[in-house]
DNA sequence: CAGTGGTCTAGACCACCAA
DNA sequence: TGGTGGTCTAGACCACTGG
């Protein structure tokens, strides 16, 4: 009695509840109805539901309280992380024209720190890319990336106009299943000033990215620069969901080396 | 046969896998037992252990896939946006000593995005707080937060110089349950760069955070600004847990339609 | 005190991966 | 093809919230 065909049971459930939420229909602030209600309406376990209210509540849609039903958040949902990981489907989402186009493309040796992101040996040889990402033809962004030999290959065959890398990469059947994001500021260099249309120095908004695929082997490790002003970075968490790591004690950290 | 008095079962399994994990016990790109080895071992059900490693993966500690054991990723796992909700919370955890002294702090009308943000009628009494925060004596971030009515209340009865201003709440009784973060950029006014020691017009790291209580209730709505180069922030997704909001439809959003 | 969400179990079938 | 994780069920007890 398993449902794994198409889309799960509970991520339709999902699906449906957001849908409603969102429409307003228990109002902001309003309450859910019960889980065992929800079960029998929509002919399921309350296992189920109970998987598909995780999903809600991660996305920060609703709250949830032993002993009270749960209450809605608000909406906004404007863009979060979770769209991060294409540029493409983030300016989408947003209504908004993604282009983009390769500008410098070369093999070369990773560096120390390249390699160890990639988890590659040092001096292996990856494919580093220099990219502008435009919104409605605006630049916004640059993008200098590197992959391991295997996608650098794919992504070198690629078009250099290519709007959407991800996509070609999924279609080529690399699936990418985690990243890790860091955002900070830095200034702007020559080549970003040119390529901004930003002065030298001007303080950009940065992300290093990697992304890893199913095996946890990293497929690409990225340095993005945005201008300011044309992002923020959005993120909701549940503290019930991440006390735990608050609580841990240090077991295993050495000092505190960070990037 | 439940266990909720102390401390879950499957938070005490994730624990001591998670520590497991980053002893090297299984090694970098190691593999997991079995969901069946696990529940066996720790003699819980394998529902439990589910429960269990689906911590490990928000957490980025180890992946999953259908078909083949859970991969441990990386270990580095810093600081995370999970410690984010309470400064000293985070500086502590970065084994730096956490300071922060109250600068001013009066009672005034909100202004228009404040009410919006606190979901509060406009112009209704909050209380304002600007704070200094530092890190081994060195100042690091300039804090703006206005807080509603009754929780106001609480925190203009502390200390000027009360080191955690969470903690404090959290022993009256206030629990900090959900948080929103978004993060950009902003330049340094005159007041900014007089405390920070930077200088005016500098480029500052901002974080907008609204808090809310676990009713749904907003209890605080701040602006931080870092010093360049003292804070990165750091978030992970798992790209196959938010799949889904990707692929919804369009459903009750206004304008902009999403995909 | 009744209702509700949190935790846990035992068992089942399925989809997917690797051998 | 066998092992593994993904999904689902049915039932149970408990802790907490609220009237």
């Amino acid at each position: 009695m398993a449902n794994t065909q198409r889309t799960a049971r509970y991520r339709e459930l999902a699906a449906a509840l957001r849908a409603d939420v969102l429409s307003g229909v228990y109002g902001e602030g309003g309450r859910l109805p019960s889980e065992e209600a929800l079960a029998a309406s929509h002919g399921v376990s309350r296992g189920t539901v109970r998987q598909a209210l995780a999903l809600l509540r991660a996305e920060g849609v609703v709250t949830s309280r032993r002993g009270t039903r749960r209450v809605v958040l608000e909406q906004p949902r404007v863009q979060s992380f979770a769209e991060l990981s294409s540029f493409t489907r983030w300016a989408r989402s947003l209504g908004e024209e993604p282009g983009g186009s390769v500008l410098e493309l070369r093999w070369r040796e990773a560096d120390p720190v390249e390699a160890e992101r990639l988890r590659l040996p040092a001096g292996e040889r990856v494919l580093w890319v220099l990219r502008l990402r435009t919104l409605g033809g605006e630049p916004v962004m640059v993008e200098r990336t590197v992959y391991p030999e295997p996608v650098g290959a794919l992504v070198e065959a690629m078009p250099p106009d290519a709007v959407s890398v991800t996509e070609l990469l999924e279609a080529q059947g690399v699936v990418l299943a985690d990243a890790d994001h860091t955002v900070d500021l830095t200034l702007a260099d020559a080549d970003d000033a040119r390529l901004l249309g930003c002065a030298p120095e001007a303080p950009l908004l940065r992300e290093h990215r990697r992304t890893s695929d199913p095996t946890g082997v990293p497929v690409e490790w990225s340095e993005d620069r945005y201008r300011a002003g044309t992002v923020a970075f959005t993120v909701h968490n549940s503290l019930a969901a991440t006390a735990l790591a608050r609580t841990l004690p240090s077991s295993a950290r050495g000092v505190s080396r960070q990037e």
